[in-house]
Parts: C-alpha cells; sequence; structure tokens
DNA sequence: TTGACATATGTCGAATATGACATAAAGTTG
DNA sequence: CAACTTTATGTCATATTCGACATATGTCAA
C-alpha cells in the first residue's frame, strides 16, 4: 500500500495493519485457554504424584477441596493465577511453570496470517 | 522421626512436613510477584519496541490507558492473565512468555528449607 | 449391599480485578 | 515558556474469581 493511501485511510479513522494484528485478540484467548488446560494437567499430575488428596491440596493452597476440583478440571472461574500458585505451593519451580507455559501440546495448525486487513480505529 | 511419634501427632491434629512445606506459601507469593514483574518488564518493551503508545495497546487488548499504565508499573491490582493476555496480544509466542516465566532474573539467595516442622492441619 | 473416602458440580456472599473516567505528573516539541 | 502528548495515580461501579458449603457421583473394600 502506497504511504499517501495508508495516511489518508488513517486520517479517516482506520487503522492500517496486518490481519495477524486483527487476528490475535481471539489467537490470545485460544492460547490462554490451552495454557490454563496445561498448567490444570500439571496440577492434578503433581498432586497425585505426591499422592495426596484434593483436600490436602486445599490446605496447602488455603482453598476448599471443590475449588481444587474446579482448577484440575479448568474450569472457567479458575485464574491463571491460582493455577500457578497451585503448583509452586506444590514446590514447582518456575522454570517447570515456565516449560509449560510455554510448551505448546497440540500439533501446529497452519493459518492465513499474513493479509492485509483494514480495521476501524 | 520414628513412624509411630508421626502417627501419634498425626491422631492429636498435626501435620507432619517439611519446614519447605511451610515456607512454600510465602515463597510462591513471593515468585508470583517476580514473575509478574517479570511479565510486567515485558509488556513495557515490548511496547516500546512497536512504538505504539498505551492508548492504542488499551485498545488492542479492549481495555483502558489508565490499566495499561497499571500492568506496566506491576500494579497490584493486575491479574497475571491480563498481563499474559497483554503480551499474546502484542504477537508474543507461547514460548516467549514461558521462558520470562521460567526465567528468574534475580540472583539466587539461599534458605534454609530442609528442616522438619509441625504445622497445625 | 452398605459405608467410607475421593472427586465433581452447582450455588452463594465476599473478595478481588476490571474498564472507564478524571486528573496529575512527566515528557516532548515548538 | 506554553501547547501538546504520553504516562501515572486515584476512584468507582461492575464483573470476575474467590472460599465455602451442600450435594451428586464415583471407587473400593468389608
Amino acid at each position: 500500500m502506497k504511504a499517501s493511501k495508508k495516511k489518508k485511510l488513517e486520517a479517516a479513522g482506520w487503522k492500517v495493519g496486518s490481519a495477524a494484528e486483527f487476528l490475535e485478540l481471539s489467537d490470545a484467548e485460544e492460547m490462554l485457554v490451552n495454557m490454563k488446560v496445561a498448567l490444570a494437567k500439571k496440577v492434578k499430575a503433581m498432586r497425585q504424584e505426591k499422592k495426596i488428596t484434593q483436600q490436602r491440596l486445599a490446605k496447602l493452597i488455603g482453598s476448599s477441596q471443590s475449588r481444587v476440583a474446579k482448577l484440575e478440571t479448568a474450569d472457567r472461574s479458575v485464574s491463571m493465577e491460582l493455577l500457578i500458585r497451585s503448583l509452586l505451593s506444590m514446590g514447582a519451580t518456575r522454570a517447570q511453570v515456565g516449560s509449560i507455559v510455554g510448551t505448546r501440546k497440540t500439533k501446529r495448525v497452519a493459518k492465513a496470517k499474513k493479509k492485509k486487513a483494514l480495521v476501524k480505529r
């Protein structure tokens, strides 16, 4: 796109960006959900590894059995923060948590993200 | 500790665990704070890298300039979730986020974490 | 079967995080 | 300096997340 046209569009209240930029919000949401699921699985795995009940983990993090159950099923009412807090409380290191957060479990799916797009400011 | 004594203490309502287990809650809190600060710094760095204002980032994540300011100063009112969402919305990968979460910035401080402790159930 | 224990689900009032707004403070440019 | 832009801070009503509780479901041994 020519600079002159870009400027004209922007003056009219449009923002010129990539389609990727437009899609990133929903992508971000999906990634957040995936992260939570991965963290939830790790919470359950670590707890079982340590052979303790949800009740006991609940006491450890100052919560209740029902919330721990929700944690492990990645209920939509649980925060990233509580998931991570739980892992750390069970002795996980930052590195371990970072590894879970940063590792994509599912296989990559190609997406059209390079096309230009116009997005209303 | 002998198993018999352990059993007796537990019967009296005590839980036998390591001092580490006892300290892990506060340790977890500290780690969470450190993570947030690291993420906050990255938000600011990425935003400046992209040469966009807080106002513009706010639009990108569906929030307000004041909240972005709080994000970047790691205000206690901001969640891990919003921090990560912001990074992802700016195009950060899960791997990048994981790296920040998992990397300890400050130097390690030795702590006495091996001694046994009794913790009221 | 029954009973004991573990986990899952739904609901609730309380606590916390949210976007929005106003406005102060800091930084930039002329 | 003043005008302007950007960032920081305080407040508030609303939304989300919280621990707690009740209760359902599942598991397993007596």
